[in-house]
DNA sequence: CTAATAGTGTCTATTAGACATTATGTG
DNA sequence: CACATAATGTCTAATAGACACTATTAG
């Protein structure tokens, strides 16, 4: 009979087969009426030269979870932490990568396109791709699946919530949130139903400054409460 | 330079250290008023002799996807493929296992308490449990956080979709549903209300049958139409 | 018969949609 | 001034909650 202290001074992880493990954050942003995810050009094997997610294997030694993966991983790229990140699925299978049976912990991240314009814009290989655009491409792995399955996410979160606002800088005006709200849904909303909803729930701070979205007049400047990714409206806007 | 052939001809998994991956599925059933989560004994190290989710290791040669590990498993405990399974959450870090950095992607599965009684009943590694005998259990890993982020899922669901429905036989009554989603819910829902949603959702059939929940008088019997699990209704229940 | 449960009718309250109206600021 | 956009008012439609009511069946 063996005691866990013996079994465990003797295990050795790496006598089992284990399926390769990446973690793959899906960063959006919203600039100029588009929609855009953070790309990275693939500098090694596999699928080299390819457009892809900017993931990567967990760093046992300075990961402390998954999250905090996608979060180095995306800061390594944009040189921010994103304000919100979720987790969105786990794809795993023996055919999505060409070294074997191969798994990626998907996240969604939302960050204001303002907020790392600079650093991206500095570089080559990372790239804000206009969703648009994702067709002429031709990305590696499953990552154009996985994109549109964060794209439906995130159109639902648009029906139930406020999170579309962290695509959004810091203070937003009410019109610039309903736009992010209205191209995620893909269709126009009633302008006094969405703010309607938005001020019962009270998920917004009014700043009481005033500001103005690019090109268009003076509005008032709200901000996020702290918690407010976390509420749901009980009743969604129309599909 | 290299090409990707060549690449992945020399390429060995084994080189690289990756997380311990594991599939743990969280079964659930309704019985006699009561939830009940689906465990086994641990036979073998580490946390031997306590109770855990009926999960595993992908089985590189036998397993198509994630969700194959988790019907697998659940198979191999209960004799069925549950008729609902649905990806949970993905939880990894370094503390998890004592084994080392460790990874689980947890499901969430329904299955009628019927269809699997006389299996689970025949083992003694096996047991339902119900959800207010938890608390008495020290259950392996951190396992007991998962059923516990399982269990608010499924509420949600309850206040939004017929999902809990899975957890009754093939056949079942409006008043046998109404009281798992009460269960879920964690309070009692107006009759009226209830079942016009389920009408006008369209998600069930009648089967014209009549039959009785066990204890009660004759009502007519539903069943679940095909794809009844993707329906959600715009509007929650109060939550 | 009586009590419990299955099933329906109907009124109210809430809130999203539609759309008119007013207010403000820019060219 | 003229026009676009910000912000508000108000009516309608849809549906969840409340609860009374009828129908059916077991003991």
């Amino acid at each position: 009979m063996v005691t866990e202290e013996e079994f465990l001074a003797t295990y050795d992880r790496r006598a089992f087969d284990a399926p390769l493990l990446t973690v793959d954050p899906i960063l959006w942003t919203y600039d100029k009426g588009e929609l855009k995810v953070l790309l990275v050009k693939r500098f090694a094997h596999p699928e080299m030269g390819k457009w892809g997610l900017p993931g990567g294997f967990v760093d046992e030694t300075r990961d402390a979870s998954l999250e905090e993966t996608a979060i180095r991983k995306l800061a390594e790229k944009t040189g921010v932490r994103p304000p919100y990140i979720e987790q969105l699925i786990t794809t795993g299978n023996a055919y999505r990568d060409q070294r074997g049976w191969s798994v990626t912990v998907c996240f969604t991240a939302l960050m204001a396109y303002q907020d790392c314009q600079q650093r991206v814009e500095s570089v080559e290989d990372v790239r804000w791709i206009k969703e648009e655009d994702l067709n002429a491409l031709d990305l590696a792995f499953d990552h154009r699946t996985l994109i549109d399955v964060a794209r439906e996410r995130l159109r639902q979160k648009a029906l139930y919530s406020v999170v579309p606002a962290y695509t959004l800088p810091d203070k937003f005006t009410l019109p610039q949130l309903q736009k992010v709200h209205e191209l995620l849904i893909g269709r126009e909303v009633d302008k006094k139903s969405f703010r309607r909803r938005v001020d019962q729930a009270g998920v917004l701070i009014d700043t009481g400054e005033e500001g103005r979205a690019p090109g268009q007049r003076l509005a008032r400047l709200y901000q996020l409460k702290p918690r407010s990714n976390e509420f749901n409206f009980s009743r969604n806007l129309e599909g």
